[in-house]
DNA sequence: AATTTTCTCAACCGCCGCCGC
DNA sequence: TGCGGCGGCGGTTGAGAAAAT
């Protein structure tokens, strides 16, 4: 037997919204707000629509703030970014681009951008290619830290970056985000050649990302190690090399960091970033 | 100008995880 | 502890628009 249906599927109504619907839903919450329960919502606002139908509505079209139209040069290289590090976690990315749905993200990206990016030469897409091999790897997936707040990156951006992290399988490196904070707390293998921390898993890491942290600020760029596999992405600034931490000097950063205004420090006091 | 093909994007579907009972 | 309801997410679909022939 399978799961019952979240509503009454002869009943509703499907399709596109016509404006009518748009303006009663948009008066009800703006009026009740969703009352935390989109599937009674409908029912209460006098539409004829799935729960479901009713919170992608909201939040894909008629939600206050919501950006429509072209992407910037600026969004364009954040999305990229993160689709190279943490793969189709399109509300993870969505959530550093404010005002940018998930679905306009995943839309943008499997109509133009992915095919922007095949355009690049194509030692990149080797290289592209590789990288976002790292949303399919499924478990004991090893990680390193590597450099934090390169210059370029940040001047590029106009904001602080946080942790790099390196993810190396075969004979590439790959790279992803992290919040420092957890990866200090994460079980850490110490080896003879790489600080490691090592995760359960991607997904375990991935996890922790969207339950713990709110990136305000991010990383803009990869490297990995002789590979700047991402800068095909990027308009300016060549990427310079990564150098790695060990273990105990990344504590050491971190040792100084407060986490009531989530900032984190250099032991000289230099702010490593924030978030 | 008419027809066909390609592209875009809003919306749907079904799975998964969380939470309350 | 197990179960069911719900929200959230990512993949996919399909209607309409735009471009190509």
């Amino acid at each position: 037997m399978g799961r019952a249906p979240c509503c009454d599927k002869a009943n509703v109504k499907k399709g596109p919204w016509s404006s009518e619907e748009d303006s009663k839903l948009k008066l009800f919450i703006d009026k009740f707000g969703t009352g935390g329960n989109w599937i009674a919502l409908p029912h209460k606002a006098g539409l004829k629509r799935c729960g479901k139908s009713c919170r992608l509505r909201w939040l894909n079209y008629l939600r206050p703030n919501i950006k429509h139209g072209e992407f910037s040069e600026a969004e364009d290289t954040t999305i990229c970014t993160l689709f190279a590090s943490i793969g189709s976690r399109w509300s993870i990315i969505a959530s550093q681009l404010p005002g940018r749905t998930d679905n306009d993200i995943k839309n943008y990206w499997n109509t133009k951008l992915k095919k922007k990016l095949l355009g690049i030469s194509s030692s990149h897409k080797m290289n592209i290619k590789s990288s976002l091999l790292l949303s399919q790897q499924p478990q004991n997936q090893q990680f390193l830290f590597s450099s934090p707040l390169l210059p370029s990156a940040s001047a590029l951006s106009n904001k602080p970056s946080i942790f790099q992290l390196s993810a190396g399988f075969g004979t590439t490196t790959h790279q992803a985000l992290v919040p420092p904070h957890e990866a200090i707390s994460s079980s850490s293998t110490s080896s003879s050649s790489s600080p490691l921390f090592q995760f359960n898993s991607q997904h375990q890491f991935i996890k922790q990302i969207s339950q713990n942290v709110s990136f305000n600020n991010f990383l803009l760029h990869g490297n990995a190690g002789s590979q700047d596999y991402l800068s095909g992405l990027h308009s300016a600034a060549p990427l310079e090399e990564c150098s790695s931490y060990e273990f105990d000097e990344i504590k050491r950063m971190l040792v100084t960091s407060n986490n009531n205004n989530r900032e984190f420090f250099f032991e000289d006091q230099s702010v490593l970033g924030t978030f």
